[in-house]
DNA sequence: TTGTTATTTTATAATTATTATAATATTGTA
DNA sequence: TACAATATTATAATAATTATAAAATAACAA
């Protein structure tokens, strides 16, 4: 596996030792825009790396939630955790239907990140920011059952 | 236990039997403002209602949920699912040492939940926004270990 | 009020996402 | 290359939540 410089220099920026498993995790994580879950991630690095273990995707995701390199997104009508590899705060919409998690952009997302910056008095680390209902597609399911 | 009768219409008018058990638990999450996980409603609620299951405050908290009656706001920096009742799009501030979760006012959140209620293509049933950092007593804390 | 039926509560067991453990393997570094 | 610190893996454990089914209760009609 060649390593990506960016994905490197970002992992050792943040004091995290560059390993295989965890270039592909966050690599994956940046490449897709779906916010999956721990085991999604599992199931689609499986499939170029055989042997990972699905430990290694919670710690590997933990350690970069921790160090705020990703986002925990939480519960998506599902009963497991979803991530997202983009930190800046930003409207996610999730479908509580089909589990699927997609960005929407809002102009309004920085404004108010920058009102609960200045007035909360907390040491804001991160948002979570997601409205969530029936997709288009879900929709037009559920009228032609 | 007398029938508080705002309580009553609102769970008859979701179609929902009314029940001692039911009641409590919602008129609980709307005058405690602290974002409680299901267990430690049990807890509070066990002190006026001795015999009351954890499966029923599961099983409540969920039925109030799928009707749209109350919020699931995820988790907060520990592992257990924190509801409101408060359904209104709101700023929810939580602190990822100390669990606890506050409100905040924001004067963009309206403007933002119009805007993805005309331009997402959603049919949208409430929004999880949640900011998360430390408190500032936490940060005090931490300071003067 | 009383009887009837559907629904709810409760105790209990089952499920499953996530975490803990410890042996083996790998990384960073000299 | 060799060493020490750290990561990965297989496995077992934990704990939040859900499923089940018997007993209790709410709604409603006679
Ligand atoms: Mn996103
Ligand atoms: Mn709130
Ligand atoms: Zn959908
Ligand atoms: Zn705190």
């Amino acid at each position: 596996m060649k390593p990506n410089h960016d994905f490197t220099s970002k992992l050792k920026q943040a004091g995290i030792r560059v390993t295989p498993q965890r270039m592909a995790i966050y690599s994956l994580l940046m490449d897709y825009k779906n916010h999956p879950t721990a085991f999604m991630i599992y199931e689609q690095i499986r499939e170029n790396f055989p042997s990972i273990s699905l430990m290694t995707v919670y710690n590997t995701l933990n350690m970069l939630a921790d160090r705020g390199l990703i986002n925990v997104l939480g519960h998506a009508g599902d009963d497991s955790v979803h991530y997202d590899a983009d930190i800046e705060p930003h409207v996610n919409l999730a479908c509580i239907s089909c589990h699927n998690i997609v960005d929407i952009n809002s102009k309004y997302v920085n404004q108010m990140t920058n009102e609960i910056n200045s007035t909360s008095g907390y040491q804001l680390f991160g948002a979570r920011v997601l409205f969530y209902g029936n997709c288009p597609a879900c929709q037009n399911q559920s009228r032609s059952h």
